[in-house]
RNA sequence: CGGGGCGUGGCGCAGUCCGGUAGCGCACCUGCUUUGGGAGCAGGGGGUCGCCGGUUCAAAUCCGGCCGCCCCGACCA
């Protein structure tokens, strides 16, 4: 392609709205160009990349025996509402009336289009297992869409969905599923964690996220270097106790005006990992509960939810009061109202000398304990782990990332089968709800993330995988015949070889060619100028660490060539060594 | 939805406090010179200052309302 007649409007200045590093570079790089809050353009540059992205999930879904579909981003709202998800999506979803009135919804995701299916179609288990899969373009009105193209309204998925007739066999699928999803990101040239991960609205029985490290995300995970294991901090546990301490009567100090952890802490000398947060929440349904958290963490609302089993919030100040009859900042779980719920995080079981809240304004109390003083309802997995508690798995100290959600897949078992009458018969022609497992892509974030983790001062450093293009081809001088003749045949050579050649033949200043090379950030520059003519080579720089070569014009078309190769074999190399875990 | 920032030629910004000629750099057009890391000189085109209303002889500037975009939070497969 010649850049002259391309349209990749590149900048000069960085753009005003982008703060993360993958939107500057994409706006810089005329890639994407906003046209309202959370919906961009794709511009072609960009498009390849994820052209070619979309190409190797479809040749890894294909090869774990998925079948490519095509399913309306229009559906029809009574399909949702038979599920119940019409009314959990809420604001996020975009709803309309078609002509004559009917609710349809734009789909944020395609459970019920699938479930819709297979009732109609699916009638015995020799119809199953079906991995179904399709690429098509989501909608959910984001409250806060944000980071460019990490977060839209409106973006690409690559969606799946496994029918089983067993948990066992949808275990099957989802494995298959989390060794496509290694060897895709892989690929792509990713490196990624797979973490446990809660299931949110999806619901079913469990879970796992693949995250690509970095400062941009939105995920919070914790991961040990050592063993492997990592987990979204909405789920995942440490091993870490409170300090017990020594039995002693229970006491009412005065703390006047100290409401925060931090305030009783200093005021009462007593460290953070020796006071106990207690927190009053009220559930769906408007009743309260209060949990139990060490001063030194944070409780995890979505830990607290699924220990609840509904979804929870924090009471307003009023409603604190009305609860516990004392002012938030002094309540505690000694002399709670009766029938209160206390949940206490698993870390507090045992707990001797603990402080808190007196149910007093201005007071404390001292020497709690636990099992003498407070009665607990149930322990949990409350807290919000912190890095450097020890691993669950191995007992090394875990580290604390940011991370970006590139892909999640869930076992869900029958609640959509179940909801919608998706059933088979099986070989005791007995009618049971179809098994299913949903599994997701954000094809966006493959190239974001791309960018997110190797970005330079300069401008991109693309996977030759995804790449758009292999080579940048910059001619130094237009205006230099001899030179310009070179570089053509180069161009020719290099596209005779199989290589996807951007090639840079516009009559401008050298300067500006060699910092848009910079920027776009293709796997290989190649230079055409007279220095480099006068000698008889093209000089090749690989982009990624900016080392230069010399290579005689016309072995120049086979060294890119083999760069390209080996880079794409590395990857493919490096799949087979992760695929299965 | 709460908090903060911003909205002025295509892009990046100044001007707004203290009302009175819309300005700078880049980009764009013409000519000449230049040509290996975003050239120089000369000439030129392009802006209802986000929108609506108010105050005033006069509003980019003051007042009121609204809209849009970005960031933090809430929220979020």
């Amino acid at each position: 392609m010649r850049l002259s007649t391309s349209f990749i409007p590149t900048l000069k200045e960085d753009p005003s709205d982008a703060e993360v590093v993958s939107h500057r570079v994409m706006l810089k790089g005329g890639m994407v160009r906003l046209l309202a809050a959370g919906l961009y353009s794709y511009l072609p540059f960009l498009w390849k990349s994820l052209l070619k992205a979309m190409q190797i999930i479809r040749e890894e879904m294909n090869a774990i025996g998925g079948q490519e579909f095509h399913f309306p981003a229009l559906n029809p709202i009574d399909l949702w509402d038979e599920t119940g998800r019409n009314e959990d999506f809420g604001d996020d979803v975009f709803r309309l009336k078609d002509r004559k009135g009917r609710g349809m919804l734009l789909a944020p995701t395609h459970e019920e289009v699938v479930g819709d299916i297979a009732r109609k179609e699916i009638r015995s288990y020799r119809n199953l297992p079906q991995i179904w899969y399709q690429i098509q373009t989501k909608f959910r009105d984001e409250p806060r869409p944000r980071s460019g193209i990490l977060r839209t309204r409106q973006f690409i998925m690559k969606d799946s969905y496994t029918l089983d007739v067993s948990q066992e066999a949808l275990d099957y699928g989802y494995d298959l599923h989390a060794k496509a999803y290694r060897r895709i990101f892989t690929r792509c040239g990713l490196r990624f964690f797979e973490a446990r991960a809660s299931s949110g609205l999806m619901g079913g029985t469990g879970s796992q996220e693949f995250l690509v490290e970095g400062a941009s995300g939105e995920d919070r995970a914790v991961v040990c270097d050592s063993c492997g294991y990592a987990g979204n901090v909405e789920v995942a546990g440490t091993v870490w106790q409170m300090a017990h301490g020594e039995e002693a009567p229970v006491e009412e100090v005065h703390t006047p005006g100290q409401r925060t952890i931090e305030h009783v802490s200093t005021f009462l000398d007593i460290p953070a990992e020796r006071l106990v947060k207690s927190l009053v929440y009220l559930d769906a349904e408007d009743e309260p509960v209060m949990f139990l958290v060490p001063g030194s963490h944070d409780l995890n609302e979505a830990k607290a939810s699924s220990a609840v089993g509904s979804a929870v919030r924090p009471a307003e100040a009023e409603e604190v009061l009305k609860v516990m009859s004392a002012p938030a900042g002094f309540v505690g779980p000694v002399g709670a109202p009766d029938g209160l719920r206390i949940i206490a995080d698993t870390s507090l079981e045992g707990l001797l000398d603990g402080a808190t809240g007196a149910n007093r304004e201005d007071y404390h109390v001292v020497h709690m304990s636990l099992a003498r003083d407070v009665k607990v309802h149930a322990f949990a997995d409350l807290r919000t782990v912190l890095e450097g508690e020890s691993c669950v798995v191995c007992g090394k100290p875990v580290r604390a990332i940011t991370a970006i959600e590139m892909g999640h897949i869930f076992k869900l078992g029958t609640k959509y089968s179940e909801a919608l009458g998706a059933t088979f018969q099986d070989e005791n022609e007995e009618e049971k709800p179809i098994v299913m497992g949903s599994y997701g892509i954000g094809v966006e974030r493959i190239a974001a993330a791309a960018i997110e983790t190797r970005a330079d001062d300069d401008g991109i450093t693309w996977p030759a995988s995804i790449a758009p293009y292999h080579v940048f081809l910059l001619a130094v001088n237009m205006g230099d015949d001899e030179v310009v003749k070179a570089a053509e045949t180069l161009y020719e050579e290099m596209v005779e070889a199989g290589l996807e050649v951007l090639y840079d033949d516009r009559d401008i200043r050298a300067g500006a060619k060699f910092n848009d090379a910079d920027l776009l950030g293709l796997p290989l520059r190649v230079t055409m100028g007279r220095r480099a003519l006068d000698k008889g080579v093209a000089e090749v720089l690989t982009r990624i660490d900016k080392v230069t070569t010399e290579v005689s014009i016309g072995e120049t078309a086979s060294f890119c060539r083999e760069k390209i190769d080996a880079e794409i074999a590395g990857y493919n190399q490096r799949a087979v060594e992760v695929q299965d875990g």
